[in-house]
DNA sequence: AAGAACCTCAACCGCGAGTTC
DNA sequence: CGAACTCGCGGTTGAGGTTCT
């Protein structure tokens, strides 16, 4: 059993290089209680570190490696076993909401647990939820998560993402205040709520969703149905702390469910603003729209539906989602056009809203009203835009490479898609558009917001408008740039 | 009852950062 | 100063179990 030491120290590296006749000698797979066994026992001893001497020293053919992991995630006196807690399971949610994918870091606030444990719930009982186009991030740590930062923004200047992100972890300001947390009027909705949908069983979720609610699937299986209706329930519970008790003034003003779409900021569609979690692919509030044919995805690609339940449309809205998945693609003027797509999930609504209310136009009270909070959010996202800009000019990024992908997954290849979603801007526009297809009208109602100036500030955002258009019109499987 | 589909989670892999030589 | 080594992290895989059809 034993092994040479020679061989013991090349091991990782003869890995690394790709060599594996090397450390084919050294076991995989699942671990003995054998070799726990004398894992533990040499852990005691000896301590930890140093793990690549572990197979040196006790016999064991694993790697340092595989030791390593295998005490981290296992054998570790101090670990808590069993399923997470639902307080747990919420400050999962707020530090994934601050932190993104950093599952170490994670870890280190939640004692006992693993960064695996809590990769592995991410990646599955949330998935679960954003399936189900339910909210992952609850707004009260949408807001919590966006008044952090900008207090540290307000501290000190942030060079880039990068520093900023430490800033939050090794700062107080990363800290989640507690009274978030005591705040349980507020959370136990959440928490009431969120076991439940985290413990849903995952074949009873028929939904598909679009961008500003839950619906049905369009061929829901029977025997989803009932549950769905049971589910469909589950967001309106989330109405009342969602935005009436919880948020600023200009959230507070509606809730979720009312028709109006400009309160549909980040916070709204359970992105936490400027949050890491934005910076990462799979959790891009513009990924993959899912729906009906696109319900079990590949590890990672999420269909982030999350936002929906915290958006107020009347209809679904699985095109603006895409287009907004778009603005995120052009690899040119990235940084702008992220920090563009980074605020743009109330922007993108507020489009169709405005185009809505082209259709419309009947209450004028309500226009200004909601122009006003349409500057509110956008005055909201261009501050979280700043601070991101920095990150997003890495082309390596996560959210960068997403953006190609996403393209060539939302270019319309089949006729079908684009078919569903002409319909769907139909009815989202209503029955005028005679003379214009859906597309064409759905462009011009983002070319009559642009040009209202809702995103006439000076921040070169509005320097964006060709791109978003072009975009749109290349989702859209149209020329319809060439009449624009 | 059997196969398909799906879910969970332990473990592996590649990479990058830090440290040592 | 640079190569070698070690460690830790995040992404991914696949085996095994469960549920559905």
């Amino acid at each position: 059993m034993r092994k040479g030491q020679s061989d013991l120290s090349l091991v990782e590296e003869v890995g690394r290089r790709g060599n594996m006749r090397e450390s084919c000698h050294l076991k995989k797979g699942p671990w003995t209680s054998a070799e726990d066994a004398i894992l533990v026992d040499y852990v005691k001893k000896h301590g930890e570190g140093n793990w690549n001497a572990v197979q040196k020293h006790s016999g064991l053919s694993r790697c340092g490696k595989s030791c390593r992991l295998r005490w981290a995630n296992h054998l570790r006196p101090d670990l808590k076993k069993g399923m997470f807690t639902p307080e747990e399971e919420r400050r999962i949610v707020e530090l994934h909401a601050k932190l993104g994918n950093k599952w170490a870091r994670m870890a280190a606030e939640l004692p006992g647990r693993t960064d695996n444990e809590i990769k592995n719930f991410w990646n599955t009982r949330i998935k679960r939820l954003q399936r189900a186009g339910l909210p992952i991030y609850p707004p009260d740590v949408c807001l919590q998560v966006n008044l952090s930062q900008e207090e540290s923004h307000n501290v000190a200047s942030m060079p880039n993402q990068d520093s900023f992100g430490s800033n939050l972890v090794q700062s107080d300001a990363f800290e989640i205040p507690h009274v978030e947390f005591e705040n349980l009027e507020l959370n136990q909705q959440f928490l009431s709520y969120s076991p439940e949908l985290l413990n849903i069983p995952p074949k009873t979720i028929g939904l598909s969703h679009g961008y500003g609610h839950v619906f049905p699937m369009a061929c829901p299986p029977k025997h989803l149905q009932e549950s769905v209706s049971n589910y469909m329930s589950l967001p309106n519970q989330m109405t009342d702390f969602a935005c009436k008790e919880n948020f600023d003034e200009p959230y507070k003003s509606s809730s979720p469910y009312d028709s109006d779409f400009s309160t549909n900021d980040q916070s709204s569609f359970g992105i936490p603003p400027g949050s890491d979690a934005l910076l990462n692919s799979n959790f891009s509030p513009s990924e993959p729209l899912s729906g009906p044919m696109n319900l079990e995805l590949p590890s990672y690609q999420y269909s982030d539906n999350q936002q929906d339940s915290w958006v107020n449309s009347s209809v679904p809205l699985p095109l603006v989602e895409s287009v907004d998945t778009l603005i995120q693609s052009p690899p040119m003027k990235r940084a702008k056009s992220e920090c563009f797509a980074l605020q743009n999930s109330g922007l993108l609504e507020a489009v169709l809203y405005e185009s809505k209310k082209l259709n419309s136009s009947k209450d004028d009270t309500r226009q200004q009203s909601s122009n006003l909070m349409l500057d509110d959010v956008a005055d909201f996202h261009l501050k979280d835009c700043e601070l991101e800009f920095e990150a997003h000019c890495d082309p390596n990024s996560p959210s960068a490479l997403s953006a190609a992908s996403v393209l060539s997954e939302h270019t319309p290849v089949s006729g079908s898609s684009l078919d569903d979603e002409s319909q769907f801007v139909e009815s989202i526009l209503g029955g005028n558009g005679q003379n214009e297809t859906p597309n064409q009208m759905a462009i011009s109602g983002l070319d009559d917001f642009l040009g209202r100036g809702q995103f006439g500030h000076d921040n070169g955002c509005v320097n964006d408008k060709p791109i978003v258009t072009d975009v749109i019109a290349a989702l859209l499987g149209e020329d319809t740039c060439c009449g624009y």
